[in-house]
RNA sequence: CGGGGCGUAGCGCAGCCUGGUAGCGCACCUGCCUUGGGCGCAGGGGGUCGCCAGUUCAAAUCUGGCCGCCCCGACCA
């Protein structure tokens, strides 16, 4: 294409509002443009690259037999109501009403209207296994769309649904997904993670994200360097750094003392004297409509994720200050586990074997030290901590890694949730009823993008990686008045063409200068520069990956990028 | 929803405190010039100063209300 027809509106500065690189870099390279908080228009160049994406991603779909649909994006809330998540999503749902008032929203995903359709047509379970999915526009009224594309309220997502007679097939359909969405990311040429994660609130047993490490990212990974170890924040677990003080010897009795005013562990800690490690934290939460005190390390935090998880509960709040006065007597900062009775009592196994510390008497004022976890009170143990800082590897005890990463897949096994409240049943090979298990699987599509570029850019824009970069090569004649130099780039474009090279000529009037600060702020991954060397036949191949730099021949140019290109960005394996 | 910031030409900003002709750079248009890193010269077009109300002889500027956008937090099957 010629670069004097397009439409490529570059900016010279940086917008004033946009923060991340992906959003810095999409608005000045003319990628997209705003229309509101969270809504955006994909121009061009931006639509280009999401559609090489969405190309990656339909081949390794179909690769593992999953089959595309397109879904409405306009819900009835029926469907919505059955399942139950008309109510469970709340206001993050875009809701409206048609002229005769009935109640719609916009899709967030699809599992209700996959569900639909399938329990209307699926009748045997010898035909499944079932994979369907759709490419498609989803709708979050997000309560702050932030950072560009990477929180926006429209957006695009790769959905898939499965459907097995057994869990032993939802396992298969499971992996099938795991190794396609592997393959998927390793072709957008994006660095990820694979991490355990939490399944959430709204049932299902594995599940797993795929991260991209980048300060832009909401989430947060840990990992260990050296091993396999990957999870979520949320699910991840780790061997504490031990106590920084060691427990007092003996088997000391409980004993009151007064702690005026010392309310935080912090506080607590620099009147004991003694480091927040041998301070024991006590956390009173309420868990459908329960109270539950957690205890842990006065250092560590508490995983409400893990808490909730463990207690079953949908929602867990710090309970109010009437009800702890109420239960226990005191206020928080001066509450503990000793001669607990009316609430359950769950411990962090991180104080497992501690002995003779300190935690607070139920009484405003005063703390208990020589309190023996396991002696003087007898909770429930389980791992309700956060990893921290300075944790190590349950498997290989090296130190772990705790980065911001962003989302950009998630794949998860919904079990019978939505099969079971929408009414899908299937006559099983004995003549019965059976309720297929479902499977859920999502990619962020913008999210690649937004990825590559996180990962990918430097002070001069952006650096696609081949695969999904909008043009694979810019041809650009130096002098467009020189015409030895603009017959010289008609050719090797026409070149780059017949070699099936997605091929950008660059045949605007302008100056060298330009024409260069806009090939590398867009990201395309070679430019061959046609000027002062084509009086010996020569011209420049510059890869914008590290911005090296070779010569060439003016017939030989076009075939030496396409087997740069190819090497960069291999073709899926048959 | 809580905290902070910002709204003046397509983009980036100044002017506001101390009320009185709406400015600068980039971009854009015309002509000349130039052609290996966002050239140079000359001329030109483009504004309900976010919206509404108030104060005033007079409001981009002062006051009040509203709206929008960005950032932090809360939230995020």
């Amino acid at each position: 294409m010629l670069w004097s027809k397009l439409f490529i509106p570059t900016l010279r500065e940086d917008p004033a509002d946009a923060e991340v690189a992906s959003h810095r870099l999409m608005v000045r390279g003319g990628y997209v443009r705003q229309l509101s908080a969270g809504i955006y228009s994909y121009l061009f160049l931006a639509q280009r690259s999401l559609l090489k994406i969405t190309r990656i991603v339909r081949e390794e779909m179909d690769a593992i037999g999953a089959q595309e649909f397109y879904l409405p994006a306009l819900n009835p809330a029926e469907v919505w109501q059955e399942s139950g998540r008309w109510d469970v999503m709340g206001d993050n749902m875009f809701r409206l009403k048609d002229r005769f008032g009935r109640p719609l929203c916009l899709g967030m995903t699809h599992e209700e209207v996959m569900t639909a359709v399938a329990r209307g047509e699926l009748r045997s379970y010898k035909q499944l296994p079932q994979i369907w999915y759709q490419i498609q526009t989803k709708f979050r009224d997000e309560p702050r769309p932030k950072s560009g594309l990477l929180r926006t309220r429209q957006f695009t997502m790769k959905d898939s649904y499965s459907f097995d007679v057994d869990a032993a097939g939802l396992d298969r359909s499971f992996d099938l997904h795991h190794a396609a969405y592997g393959r998927i990311f390793s072709r957008c040429g994006l660095r990820y993670f694979d991490v355990q994660a939490d399944s959430g609130a709204m049932g299902g047993s594995q599940s797993n994200e795929f991260m991209v490490v980048t300060g832009a990212g909401e989430d947060l990974v840990v990992h260990a360097p050296g091993s396999n170890y990957a999870a979520n924040m949320e699910k991840a677990v780790s061997v504490p750094a031990p106590p920084s003080a060691s427990d007092p010897e003996g088997a000391l009795e409980p004993e009151e003392f007064a702690t005026p005013d010392q309310k935080t562990i912090a506080e607590v800690s620099a009147f004991t004297k003694l480091p927040e490690t041998s301070q024991m934290k006590s956390l009173v939460m309420a868990a459908g409509g329960k109270l539950v005190m957690a205890v842990l390390r006065g250092d560590h935090t508490l995983s409400e994720t893990k808490f909730s998880a463990l207690l079953g509960a949908q929602e867990v709040r710090p309970a109010h200050p009437e009800e702890m006065r109420e239960a226990l007597g005191a206020q928080a900062g001066s509450l503990g586990p000793v001669g607990v009775q009316k609430m359950r009592v769950v411990a962090d196994e991180a104080l497992k074997g501690r002995k003779n510390m300190i935690c607070g008497a139920n009484k405003d004022g005063y703390h208990l030290k020589n309190v023996t976890p396991g002696e003087d009170f007898q909770p429930e143990w389980a791992d309700i901590r956060q990893v921290s800082a300075g944790d190590t590897c349950i498997g290989t005890g090296e130190p772990l890694r705790i980065e911001k990463a962003m989302e950009v897949g998630h794949i998860f096994k919904l079990g019978y949730r939505y099969s079971e409240r929408m009414g899908l049943r299937v006559l099983g090979e004995d003549g019965k009823e059976l309720t297929p298990i479902m499977g859920s699987y999502g990619i962020g599509i913008e999210r690649i993008l937004c990825g590559a570029i996180e990962l990918y850019h430097d002070k001069d824009g952006i650096v696609l990686p081949v695969s999904i970069a909008p043009f694979t090569v810019v041809v650009t004649p130096v002098n467009m008045g020189d015409e030895a130099q603009r017959l010289a780039a008609q050719s090797i474009y026409a070149a780059c063409k017949a070699l099936g090279l997605d091929a950008l000529m660059d045949d605007r009037d302008e100056r060298p200068g330009v024409k260069f600060k806009d090939a590398e702020l867009i990201g395309i991954p070679y430019r061959i520069t046609v000027g002062k060397k084509l009086a010996e036949g020569k011209v420049e191949i510059t890869v914008r990956a590290g911005k090296t730099m070779l010569e060439a021949t003016v017939t030989e140019a076009a075939a030496k990028v396409a087997e740069l290109a190819a090497a960069a960005a291999p073709k899926p394996e048959a």
